[in-house]
DNA sequence: GTTAGAATTTCTAACGTTAGAAGTGATGCT
DNA sequence: AGCATCACTTCTAACGTTAGAAATTCTAAC
């Protein structure tokens, strides 16, 4: 029977030292808390009197709920958490964007988390965030050993993108990796590429994305019956321009045999056709390129960039079509959602230009 | 007196149905919830034999302390907002990547927001995200007329990038873009550049970067004496890689009279380029081209794009200072603080290539 | 064997919200 | 008049944490 603080809600004159509680609009519209959640609710059984005297309260204190309050009360938060390495990769912040785009269509915010700083961040966005009060998490692991990620999430609902767990232990939603490897040695054989190159494989790991895409690679070469030497299947662990650079470095030799390179991702390739160009090898006249993610850049790359393209607003429904189903208690086994990919052809697999 | 939900905590069998609380901690070590607490906040005044006990329950029932919780109760939550229009620009995921590293080292999570959507969701930002707990805000606008935000946040510190308010409502962190582009101006003087185009100003908002650094730049065209035309000065609002095709595509009656390009973003410059090569208009030879926030991507293009580069890890850190100060109280009137800023010259830029 | 004082622990009220249960009037029916 | 029904409102206990105040136990000195 006390609880007066001082300088409550949004007068226009003097600052009010604390934002308004609930409290204080009931105080204000000589009501009980239960009637101005109520009106606050939207529900029934409220007088139309009473009700507008708690709207003229609520706005004269500018009163917002406090999403604490509720999300203690409630245990909800409507907030998942999207876990990338790297916020500013490319294609990872075209993710990100479709993700928060699609978490509003569904009602939910994002809260976009890098995890590749430590193995620390990495390891908590696996485990759910724990103590977050996070509802779900989309977790984009690009680094890590999936397998080391056997303690996963107890208590938060997750979708994998990226990598696929062999375990199953939790949903995942990604393109064809192997279809779209053939797809991309079919469009170059029908260019009349015979000897083709790939940087990006790393058996290490068995199910991560590259692995994928290089198994459809060598199965579609083997296929189409074309041509094929070990030193033209370069390994590399990060899909990053500067690694694109180093492995076109180690392929220089090659140029004159290898008529095409298929880089695992735009960033390869893109670091590929950089150092390509300094070495005055023409793209695509000596060797076409392409790459996976259809990133932006490619468009305005020079020659611009052909590549293997997710629809990224679809992925992201899915993968939130997924969660939700969890959080609301689905307990099927771990799924598996293949959305389609698109091969998008420009100069760098094209015919040869005219310059 | 009662309250005993089953399925507590993280047995290794079943999967426990919630998360461990701090009472069952206390239950289960046959202690009050205050020494758990005590325990978790390593406090003096815990005999030894009582914490061990205390620390075995903890780790039995996989207990992690709820942050709402603390945060209801502390009405802290250490975490910012970075509210960016949009998360996949490159610019903007750079900086975003810097301001989440940056939040690391002064101890808090960087929730990072996607603004450029809705009205909404800027105002939203605006007002500090109302209900939000949130401790303060990191805003970059980029697209809003500052003006309209004159209701700015009443309970959240907040730090802006990119524009300035000229009201002084809050504190502004960014690189000197005047002078910025005075020293863009001089370089391409230096280079015997004579007849220099500008893309990317808009008088209508007299605060904006790109005005300040068209600012810039007629001055030092005036103070070198340069020839300026005002067909070679385009105004645009965005900067993007299509407005800045679309800009070149203007300029290229032009092209012969100019000889360098200055863009207001490296997104605009990737974008001439684009167009430029396309036409056959040689970059540097015919014209040199350069741009500001050296994005990666520039680094890869060919030819590579001369920028001016702001260092991302010390703005990030002046902004965290500058946040934090607010958020301890600090009621000084809103300042403005300034990083250093350097030219990357790299071959758009540059003397003319032997190809 | 007391007792002051320190060391350790418990009790309890808050933080802001929500919703079930209980309470109050007013209305309509017999 | 008596009573059930309904519309509306209030009361209260939770959600998980924290920390001040109060209570208990221990230690050591007399």
């Amino acid at each position: 029977m006390d609880d007066n603080r001082d300088d409550v809600g949004a007068g226009r004159d003097g600052r009010p030292a604390r934002p308004a509680r609930l409290k204080d609009v009931a105080e204000l519209a000589g009501v009980s808390l239960k009637t101005v959640t109520n009106v606050v609710h939207e529900r029934r059984h409220v007088k139309a009197e009473t009700r507008a005297r708690v709207k003229a309260a609520i706005a004269e204190l500018g009163y917002t709920p406090s999403l604490v309050g509720r999300q203690l009360q409630s245990g909800r938060s409507n907030i998942v958490a999207l876990a990338v390495p790297r916020i500013d990769e490319p294609y990872l912040g075209a993710l990100a964007h479709a993700v928060i785009m699609a978490g509003e269509r569904h009602g939910y915010t994002v809260f976009t988390d890098e995890t590749g700083r430590s193995d620390e961040h990495e390891l908590r966005a696996a485990a759910g965030y724990p103590g977050n009060s996070i509802d779900g998490v989309i977790y984009s692991p690009l680094a890590v050993d999936p397998r080391r990620l056997a303690d996963m999430s107890r208590f938060t609902p997750m979708v994998l993108l990226g990598e696929h767990l062999s375990e199953g232990a939790a949903d995942y939603v990604a393109i064809d990796n192997e279809q779209s490897a053939r797809d991309v040695v079919q469009h170059l054989a029908d260019g009349g590429r015979q000897r083709i190159a790939y940087v990006g494989s790393n058996p290490a790991r068995s199910s991560s994305v590259g692995q994928l895409r290089f198994q459809g690679f060598r199965a579609a070469v083997n296929d189409l019956d074309l041509e094929t030497r070990d030193d033209w299947l370069l390994r590399c662990d990060r899909y990053t321009r500067e690694t694109g650079a180093a492995m076109a470095e180690q392929l220089l030799p090659q140029i004159g045999e290898i008529d095409a390179l298929v880089c695992a991702s735009d960033l390869l390739a893109i670091g590929a056709i950089r150092t390509f160009i300094a070495h005055h090898v023409r793209v695509p006249d000596d060797v076409a390129v392409i790459g996976w993610d259809n990133i932006v850049d490619g468009r305005y790359l020079s020659p611009s960039l052909s590549s293997v393209a997710t629809d990224l607003d679809l992925l992201a429904d899915r993968t939130f079509e997924a969660l939700i189903s969890r959080i609301q208690g689905n307990r099927d086994p771990a799924a598996v959602y293949t959305v389609p990919h698109e091969l998008i052809i420009r100069e760098s697999s094209g015919p040869p230009t005219d310059a």
